[in-house]
DNA sequence: ACTAACATGTAAGCTGTTACATGATTAT
DNA sequence: ATAATCATGTAACAGCTTACATGTTAGT
Protein backbone atom coordinates (compact mmCIF):
# COMPACT_ATOMS: atom_id res chain seq x y z
CA UNK A 1 0.00 0.00 0.00
CA UNK A 2 1.30 3.28 -0.96
CA UNK A 3 -0.24 5.69 1.46
CA UNK A 4 2.74 4.64 4.09
CA UNK A 5 4.99 5.37 1.25
CA UNK A 6 3.12 8.62 0.60
CA UNK A 7 3.79 9.84 3.84
CA UNK A 8 7.09 8.54 4.32
CA UNK A 9 7.57 11.44 1.26
CA UNK A 10 5.79 14.27 2.25
CA UNK A 11 7.20 13.83 5.98
CA UNK A 12 11.12 13.87 4.07
CA UNK A 13 10.07 16.42 2.39
CA UNK A 14 8.93 18.19 6.02
CA UNK A 15 8.08 17.00 8.69
CA UNK A 16 4.56 17.68 9.86
CA UNK A 17 0.91 17.22 12.08
CA UNK A 18 -1.57 15.08 10.61
CA UNK A 19 -3.53 17.91 10.15
CA UNK A 20 -0.77 19.53 8.03
CA UNK A 21 -0.53 16.32 6.09
CA UNK A 22 -4.08 16.58 5.38
CA UNK A 23 -3.56 19.60 3.70
CA UNK A 24 -0.44 17.85 1.37
CA UNK A 25 -3.04 15.47 0.68
CA UNK A 26 -5.55 18.17 -0.55
CA UNK A 27 -2.63 19.68 -2.68
CA UNK A 28 0.74 18.50 -3.78
CA UNK A 29 0.50 15.59 -3.11
CA UNK A 30 -3.06 14.74 -3.77
CA UNK A 31 -1.83 15.35 -7.30
CA UNK A 32 -1.17 11.57 -7.38
CA UNK A 33 -2.46 10.24 -4.43
CA UNK A 34 -5.57 11.15 -1.71
CA UNK A 35 -6.05 10.59 1.78
CA UNK A 36 -8.88 12.01 4.42
CA UNK A 37 -7.57 12.85 7.95
CA UNK A 38 -9.23 9.92 8.89
CA UNK A 39 -7.26 7.62 7.43
CA UNK A 40 -4.07 9.55 7.59
CA UNK A 41 -4.42 9.59 11.72
CA UNK A 42 -5.31 5.74 11.47
CA UNK A 43 -1.95 5.01 9.53
CA UNK A 44 0.38 7.95 11.23
CA UNK A 45 -0.33 6.03 15.05
CA UNK A 46 0.53 2.62 13.26
CA UNK A 47 3.34 3.83 11.67
CA UNK A 48 4.64 5.84 14.89
CA UNK A 49 3.57 1.91 16.59
CA UNK A 50 5.56 0.36 14.21
CA UNK A 51 9.31 2.58 14.82
CA UNK A 52 8.95 4.27 11.20
CA UNK A 53 8.32 7.67 12.28
CA UNK A 54 9.40 9.48 15.65
CA UNK A 55 6.44 12.34 16.96
CA UNK A 56 7.57 15.56 18.99
CA UNK A 57 4.72 17.40 20.96
CA UNK A 58 4.83 20.88 19.83
CA UNK A 59 3.01 23.49 22.17
CA UNK A 60 1.91 26.63 20.12
CA UNK A 61 0.61 30.02 21.33
CA UNK A 62 -3.02 30.78 19.95
CA UNK A 63 -3.55 27.24 18.83
CA UNK A 64 -3.80 23.44 19.74
CA UNK A 65 -0.92 21.80 20.23
CA UNK A 66 0.60 19.33 17.89
CA UNK A 67 2.09 16.33 16.99
CA UNK A 68 4.86 16.82 14.66
CA UNK A 69 5.83 13.89 12.65
CA UNK A 70 9.12 12.96 11.28
CA UNK A 71 11.04 9.55 9.97
CA UNK A 72 12.59 7.85 11.92
CA UNK A 73 15.84 5.22 10.67
CA UNK A 74 13.38 2.04 9.81
CA UNK A 75 10.69 4.99 7.88
CA UNK A 76 13.71 5.84 5.53
CA UNK A 77 14.77 2.20 5.27
CA UNK A 78 10.77 1.05 4.47
CA UNK A 79 10.64 3.56 1.89
CA UNK A 80 14.16 2.68 0.26
CA UNK A 81 13.19 -0.81 0.07
CA UNK A 82 10.36 -0.40 -1.14
CA UNK A 83 11.37 2.41 -4.10
CA UNK A 84 13.87 -1.21 -4.85
CA UNK A 85 10.76 -3.68 -4.97
CA UNK A 86 8.68 -3.22 -8.67
CA UNK A 87 5.34 -1.84 -8.25
CA UNK A 88 2.24 -2.85 -10.68
CA UNK A 89 1.87 -0.93 -13.13
CA UNK A 90 -1.91 1.28 -12.24
CA UNK A 91 -5.26 0.19 -13.55
CA UNK A 92 -7.82 2.71 -14.32
CA UNK A 93 -10.85 3.28 -12.35
CA UNK A 94 -12.89 5.74 -14.50
CA UNK A 95 -16.90 5.84 -13.53
CA UNK A 96 -17.62 8.24 -15.99
CA UNK A 97 -16.37 5.48 -18.86
CA UNK A 98 -18.94 3.41 -17.05
CA UNK A 99 -21.60 5.64 -17.21
CA UNK A 100 -20.74 6.27 -20.84
CA UNK A 101 -21.13 2.96 -22.30
CA UNK A 102 -24.47 2.92 -19.99
CA UNK A 103 -25.73 5.65 -21.67
CA UNK A 104 -26.77 3.27 -24.90
CA UNK A 105 -28.97 1.71 -22.31
CA UNK A 106 -30.48 5.11 -21.52
CA UNK A 107 -30.37 8.54 -23.05
CA UNK A 108 -27.66 9.52 -24.21
CA UNK A 109 -27.72 13.47 -24.43
CA UNK A 110 -28.89 13.16 -20.62
CA UNK A 111 -25.17 12.95 -19.94
CA UNK A 112 -24.12 16.15 -21.64
CA UNK A 113 -24.30 17.89 -18.23
CA UNK A 114 -22.59 16.03 -16.42
CA UNK A 115 -19.70 15.55 -19.07
CA UNK A 116 -19.69 19.39 -18.92
CA UNK A 117 -19.31 19.35 -15.35
CA UNK A 118 -16.53 16.84 -15.33
CA UNK A 119 -14.64 18.98 -18.42
CA UNK A 120 -15.23 21.94 -15.80
CA UNK A 121 -13.52 20.53 -13.49
CA UNK A 122 -10.57 18.89 -15.26
CA UNK A 123 -10.50 22.80 -16.74
CA UNK A 124 -10.06 24.48 -13.04
CA UNK A 125 -7.45 21.45 -11.77
CA UNK A 126 -5.16 22.12 -15.07
CA UNK A 127 -5.14 26.11 -13.94
CA UNK A 128 -4.69 25.59 -10.73
CA UNK A 129 -1.70 22.96 -11.90
CA UNK A 130 -0.29 25.62 -14.34
CA UNK A 131 -0.47 28.23 -11.63
CA UNK A 132 1.72 25.89 -9.27
CA UNK A 133 4.14 25.00 -11.69
CA UNK A 134 5.22 28.64 -12.66
CA UNK A 135 5.34 29.69 -8.65
CA UNK A 136 7.15 27.17 -7.78
CA UNK A 137 9.36 25.78 -10.99
CA UNK A 138 9.71 28.37 -14.05
CA UNK A 139 8.55 31.78 -12.94
CA UNK A 140 10.59 34.47 -11.45
CA UNK A 141 9.95 33.44 -8.04
CA UNK A 142 11.25 30.22 -8.89
CA UNK A 143 14.78 28.37 -7.49
CA UNK A 144 17.43 27.94 -9.95
CA UNK A 145 18.76 25.89 -10.61
CA UNK A 146 16.43 23.17 -9.38
CA UNK A 147 18.13 20.97 -6.45
CA UNK A 148 17.09 17.01 -7.75
CA UNK A 149 13.96 17.13 -5.48
CA UNK A 150 12.51 19.78 -7.09
CA UNK A 151 12.81 18.52 -10.71
CA UNK A 152 11.65 15.45 -9.84
CA UNK A 153 8.74 17.46 -8.28
CA UNK A 154 8.21 18.92 -11.62
CA UNK A 155 8.58 16.26 -13.76
CA UNK A 156 5.18 14.40 -11.29
CA UNK A 157 4.02 18.10 -11.87
CA UNK A 158 4.21 18.09 -15.52
CA UNK A 159 2.62 14.25 -15.57
CA UNK A 160 -0.29 15.79 -13.89
CA UNK A 161 -1.07 18.48 -16.55
CA UNK A 162 -0.50 16.29 -19.38
CA UNK A 163 -3.35 14.45 -17.80
CA UNK A 164 -5.34 17.12 -17.49
CA UNK A 165 -4.92 18.21 -20.77
CA UNK A 166 -5.61 14.75 -22.16
CA UNK A 167 -8.55 14.16 -20.14
CA UNK A 168 -10.12 17.77 -21.31
CA UNK A 169 -9.27 16.61 -25.28
CA UNK A 170 -10.86 13.46 -24.41
CA UNK A 171 -14.14 15.17 -22.98
CA UNK A 172 -15.03 17.34 -26.00
CA UNK A 173 -14.64 14.22 -28.11
CA UNK A 174 -17.05 12.39 -25.76
CA UNK A 175 -19.04 15.82 -25.84
CA UNK A 176 -18.63 15.97 -29.68
CA UNK A 177 -19.79 12.19 -29.78
CA UNK A 178 -22.79 12.66 -27.69
CA UNK A 179 -24.22 15.36 -29.90
CA UNK A 180 -23.87 13.56 -32.95
CA UNK A 181 -26.08 10.38 -31.49
CA UNK A 182 -28.72 13.15 -30.44
CA UNK A 183 -28.38 14.55 -34.47
CA UNK A 184 -29.40 10.85 -35.70
CA UNK A 185 -32.80 10.27 -36.68
CA UNK A 186 -34.46 8.12 -34.36
CA UNK A 187 -34.27 4.85 -36.33
CA UNK A 188 -30.39 5.19 -36.66
CA UNK A 189 -30.42 4.79 -32.98
CA UNK A 190 -29.87 1.44 -32.12
CA UNK B 1 -20.01 2.24 -6.10
CA UNK B 2 -19.58 1.67 -9.54
CA UNK B 3 -18.30 -2.52 -9.77
CA UNK B 4 -22.16 -3.06 -9.19
CA UNK B 5 -22.99 -0.02 -12.61
CA UNK B 6 -20.35 -1.64 -14.28
CA UNK B 7 -21.60 -5.15 -14.14
CA UNK B 8 -25.17 -4.31 -15.49
CA UNK B 9 -23.72 -2.53 -18.39
CA UNK B 10 -21.74 -5.30 -19.29
CA UNK B 11 -24.38 -7.89 -18.48
CA UNK B 12 -27.22 -5.03 -20.87
CA UNK B 13 -24.25 -4.95 -23.68
CA UNK B 14 -24.52 -9.20 -23.09
CA UNK B 15 -25.22 -11.61 -20.33
CA UNK B 16 -23.19 -14.38 -18.89
CA UNK B 17 -21.60 -15.98 -16.43
CA UNK B 18 -19.71 -14.73 -13.35
CA UNK B 19 -16.52 -16.21 -14.69
CA UNK B 20 -17.64 -14.64 -18.66
CA UNK B 21 -17.87 -11.74 -16.24
CA UNK B 22 -14.76 -12.02 -14.95
CA UNK B 23 -12.68 -12.09 -18.38
CA UNK B 24 -14.62 -8.85 -19.40
CA UNK B 25 -12.78 -7.13 -16.48
CA UNK B 26 -9.69 -8.23 -18.26
CA UNK B 27 -10.64 -6.98 -21.05
CA UNK B 28 -12.95 -4.54 -22.65
CA UNK B 29 -14.77 -3.27 -19.42
CA UNK B 30 -11.06 -3.76 -17.46
CA UNK B 31 -9.81 -0.66 -19.68
CA UNK B 32 -11.48 1.73 -17.34
CA UNK B 33 -12.48 -0.92 -14.32
CA UNK B 34 -11.17 -3.59 -12.86
CA UNK B 35 -12.02 -6.49 -10.91
CA UNK B 36 -11.23 -9.86 -10.00
CA UNK B 37 -13.56 -13.35 -9.60
CA UNK B 38 -13.74 -13.10 -6.38
CA UNK B 39 -15.72 -9.73 -5.96
CA UNK B 40 -17.33 -10.38 -8.91
CA UNK B 41 -19.25 -13.74 -7.70
CA UNK B 42 -19.90 -11.56 -4.06
CA UNK B 43 -21.47 -8.60 -5.78
CA UNK B 44 -23.36 -10.98 -8.58
CA UNK B 45 -24.93 -12.86 -5.39
CA UNK B 46 -25.93 -9.56 -3.76
CA UNK B 47 -27.21 -7.98 -7.01
CA UNK B 48 -29.33 -11.03 -7.22
CA UNK B 49 -30.57 -11.40 -3.87
CA UNK B 50 -31.51 -7.75 -4.68
CA UNK B 51 -33.61 -8.66 -7.22
CA UNK B 52 -31.72 -6.90 -9.86
CA UNK B 53 -30.53 -9.61 -11.90
CA UNK B 54 -32.33 -13.13 -13.13
CA UNK B 55 -30.26 -16.10 -13.65
CA UNK B 56 -30.28 -18.92 -15.61
CA UNK B 57 -28.43 -22.33 -15.22
CA UNK B 58 -27.26 -23.61 -18.73
CA UNK B 59 -25.99 -26.78 -18.34
CA UNK B 60 -22.92 -27.46 -21.01
CA UNK B 61 -21.66 -30.58 -22.39
CA UNK B 62 -17.86 -31.14 -21.98
CA UNK B 63 -17.93 -28.42 -19.26
CA UNK B 64 -19.19 -27.31 -16.21
CA UNK B 65 -22.70 -25.99 -15.83
CA UNK B 66 -22.78 -21.92 -15.62
CA UNK B 67 -24.75 -19.37 -14.28
CA UNK B 68 -26.46 -17.21 -16.62
CA UNK B 69 -27.15 -13.91 -15.51
CA UNK B 70 -29.43 -11.31 -16.92
CA UNK B 71 -30.50 -7.71 -16.40
CA UNK B 72 -34.05 -8.08 -14.45
CA UNK B 73 -35.96 -4.36 -14.63
CA UNK B 74 -35.10 -3.62 -11.15
CA UNK B 75 -31.45 -3.34 -12.26
CA UNK B 76 -31.87 -1.68 -15.29
CA UNK B 77 -33.86 0.91 -13.38
CA UNK B 78 -31.14 1.18 -11.12
CA UNK B 79 -28.44 1.51 -13.50
CA UNK B 80 -30.45 4.44 -15.08
CA UNK B 81 -30.82 6.58 -11.78
CA UNK B 82 -27.23 6.38 -11.25
CA UNK B 83 -26.72 7.63 -14.68
CA UNK B 84 -28.95 10.66 -13.85
CA UNK B 85 -26.97 11.32 -10.83
CA UNK B 86 -23.40 13.48 -10.51
CA UNK B 87 -20.43 11.38 -9.65
CA UNK B 88 -17.15 13.10 -8.32
CA UNK B 89 -14.45 13.77 -11.08
CA UNK B 90 -12.07 10.85 -10.12
CA UNK B 91 -8.63 11.38 -8.50
CA UNK B 92 -5.74 9.45 -9.64
CA UNK B 93 -3.36 7.10 -7.36
CA UNK B 94 -0.72 6.51 -9.18
CA UNK B 95 1.99 4.85 -7.19
CA UNK B 96 5.22 5.41 -9.74
CA UNK B 97 4.54 9.59 -8.85
CA UNK B 98 4.98 8.93 -5.18
CA UNK B 99 8.26 6.66 -6.26
CA UNK B 100 9.64 9.78 -8.22
CA UNK B 101 9.04 12.09 -4.97
CA UNK B 102 10.77 9.40 -3.07
CA UNK B 103 13.68 8.97 -5.29
CA UNK B 104 14.82 12.19 -3.80
CA UNK B 105 15.54 10.59 -1.13
CA UNK B 106 17.58 7.68 -2.77
CA UNK B 107 19.25 7.09 -5.76
CA UNK B 108 17.02 8.36 -8.55
CA UNK B 109 19.10 6.20 -11.21
CA UNK B 110 17.43 3.13 -9.42
CA UNK B 111 14.29 4.19 -10.73
CA UNK B 112 15.17 3.85 -14.45
CA UNK B 113 14.48 0.52 -14.80
CA UNK B 114 11.09 0.56 -12.80
CA UNK B 115 10.04 3.12 -15.02
CA UNK B 116 11.10 1.59 -18.34
CA UNK B 117 9.03 -1.36 -17.07
CA UNK B 118 5.99 0.90 -16.73
CA UNK B 119 6.89 2.13 -20.04
CA UNK B 120 7.18 -1.18 -21.68
CA UNK B 121 3.47 -2.59 -20.16
CA UNK B 122 1.60 0.67 -21.55
CA UNK B 123 3.25 0.22 -25.04
CA UNK B 124 1.48 -3.31 -24.85
CA UNK B 125 -1.57 -2.01 -23.92
CA UNK B 126 -1.37 0.66 -26.53
CA UNK B 127 -0.79 -2.01 -28.89
CA UNK B 128 -3.61 -3.96 -27.76
CA UNK B 129 -5.77 -1.27 -27.71
CA UNK B 130 -5.40 -0.24 -31.72
CA UNK B 131 -5.45 -3.74 -32.24
CA UNK B 132 -8.86 -3.69 -30.65
CA UNK B 133 -10.13 -0.16 -32.52
CA UNK B 134 -8.86 -1.12 -36.01
CA UNK B 135 -10.96 -5.12 -35.11
CA UNK B 136 -14.31 -3.62 -33.42
CA UNK B 137 -14.59 0.08 -35.12
CA UNK B 138 -12.41 0.67 -38.41
CA UNK B 139 -11.25 -2.29 -40.25
CA UNK B 140 -13.02 -4.06 -42.82
CA UNK B 141 -14.70 -6.57 -40.94
CA UNK B 142 -16.00 -3.75 -38.43
CA UNK B 143 -19.71 -3.23 -38.89
CA UNK B 144 -20.66 0.15 -40.57
CA UNK B 145 -22.42 2.54 -39.67
CA UNK B 146 -21.90 1.68 -36.02
CA UNK B 147 -25.00 1.67 -33.82
CA UNK B 148 -25.36 4.24 -30.77
CA UNK B 149 -23.80 1.44 -28.18
CA UNK B 150 -20.55 0.73 -30.90
CA UNK B 151 -20.31 4.67 -30.83
CA UNK B 152 -20.05 4.96 -27.31
CA UNK B 153 -17.87 1.98 -26.95
CA UNK B 154 -15.73 3.71 -29.44
CA UNK B 155 -15.11 6.87 -27.71
CA UNK B 156 -14.18 5.04 -24.41
CA UNK B 157 -12.00 3.34 -26.36
CA UNK B 158 -10.12 6.09 -27.68
CA UNK B 159 -10.23 7.43 -24.13
CA UNK B 160 -8.05 4.82 -23.20
CA UNK B 161 -5.43 4.92 -26.22
CA UNK B 162 -5.51 8.73 -25.25
CA UNK B 163 -4.41 7.87 -21.86
CA UNK B 164 -1.83 5.51 -22.78
CA UNK B 165 -0.21 7.79 -25.15
CA UNK B 166 0.05 10.61 -22.85
CA UNK B 167 1.31 8.08 -20.08
CA UNK B 168 4.06 7.39 -22.54
CA UNK B 169 5.00 10.60 -23.15
CA UNK B 170 5.33 11.36 -19.45
CA UNK B 171 7.43 8.41 -18.60
CA UNK B 172 9.77 9.45 -21.22
CA UNK B 173 9.74 12.96 -20.04
CA UNK B 174 10.66 11.22 -16.57
CA UNK B 175 13.23 9.20 -18.22
CA UNK B 176 15.03 11.81 -19.30
CA UNK B 177 14.82 13.84 -16.02
CA UNK B 178 16.45 11.10 -14.70
CA UNK B 179 19.27 10.54 -16.99
CA UNK B 180 19.88 14.52 -16.27
CA UNK B 181 19.84 13.99 -12.64
CA UNK B 182 22.43 11.07 -13.23
CA UNK B 183 24.75 12.84 -15.10
CA UNK B 184 24.58 16.01 -12.46
CA UNK B 185 28.12 16.54 -10.61
CA UNK B 186 27.92 15.19 -7.12
CA UNK B 187 27.84 19.04 -5.69
CA UNK B 188 24.93 20.06 -7.91
CA UNK B 189 22.69 17.02 -6.69
CA UNK B 190 20.69 17.65 -3.07
C1' DA C 1 1.34 -37.01 -16.39
C1' DC C 2 0.83 -32.24 -16.73
C1' DT C 3 -0.93 -27.78 -17.98
C1' DA C 4 -4.38 -24.60 -19.32
C1' DA C 5 -8.95 -23.19 -19.55
C1' DC C 6 -13.58 -23.53 -17.62
C1' DA C 7 -16.40 -22.75 -13.49
C1' DT C 8 -17.64 -21.29 -8.62
C1' DG C 9 -16.98 -20.24 -4.30
C1' DT C 10 -15.22 -19.08 1.26
C1' DA C 11 -12.45 -16.61 4.79
C1' DA C 12 -9.41 -13.31 6.68
C1' DG C 13 -7.46 -9.12 6.61
C1' DC C 14 -6.61 -4.60 4.99
C1' DT C 15 -8.08 -0.14 3.03
C1' DG C 16 -11.15 3.47 2.43
C1' DT C 17 -15.43 6.22 3.32
C1' DT C 18 -18.89 8.43 6.10
C1' DA C 19 -20.68 9.92 10.22
C1' DC C 20 -19.95 11.34 14.74
C1' DA C 21 -17.35 13.93 18.36
C1' DT C 22 -14.69 17.61 20.74
C1' DG C 23 -12.55 21.95 21.59
C1' DA C 24 -9.68 26.39 20.81
C1' DT C 25 -8.83 30.74 18.32
C1' DT C 26 -9.54 34.37 14.78
C1' DA C 27 -12.14 37.11 11.77
C1' DT C 28 -16.63 39.14 10.38
C1' DA D 1 -23.32 35.57 17.44
C1' DT D 2 -21.46 32.95 13.58
C1' DA D 3 -18.35 30.97 10.55
C1' DA D 4 -13.81 29.50 9.31
C1' DT D 5 -9.48 27.55 10.43
C1' DC D 6 -6.63 24.83 13.39
C1' DA D 7 -6.18 20.33 15.63
C1' DT D 8 -7.14 15.34 16.79
C1' DG D 9 -9.54 11.58 17.12
C1' DT D 10 -13.46 7.09 17.32
C1' DA D 11 -16.86 3.90 15.27
C1' DA D 12 -19.29 1.57 11.84
C1' DC D 13 -19.54 0.11 7.54
C1' DA D 14 -18.38 -0.80 2.70
C1' DG D 15 -15.10 -2.30 -0.63
C1' DC D 16 -11.02 -4.66 -2.23
C1' DT D 17 -7.13 -8.02 -2.07
C1' DT D 18 -4.94 -12.33 -1.09
C1' DA D 19 -4.97 -16.88 0.05
C1' DC D 20 -7.37 -21.00 0.23
C1' DA D 21 -10.47 -24.54 -1.81
C1' DT D 22 -12.66 -27.73 -5.29
C1' DG D 23 -13.68 -30.09 -9.48
C1' DT D 24 -14.12 -30.88 -14.87
C1' DT D 25 -12.49 -31.23 -19.62
C1' DA D 26 -9.21 -30.58 -23.51
C1' DG D 27 -4.78 -30.51 -25.34
C1' DT D 28 0.23 -31.89 -25.41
Amino acid sequence: MALEHAILVSLLEKPGSGYELARRFERSIGYFWTATHQQIYRVLKRMEGDGMLAVREVPQQGRPDKKEYSVAAPGRAALSQWLHEPVEPESLRHDLAVKIRGAAFDDPAALVREVERHRQAHADRLAHYLAGQVRDFTGPEAPAPLDAGQELQHVVLRGGIAYERMTIAWLDDVLATLHRLAERPPHARG
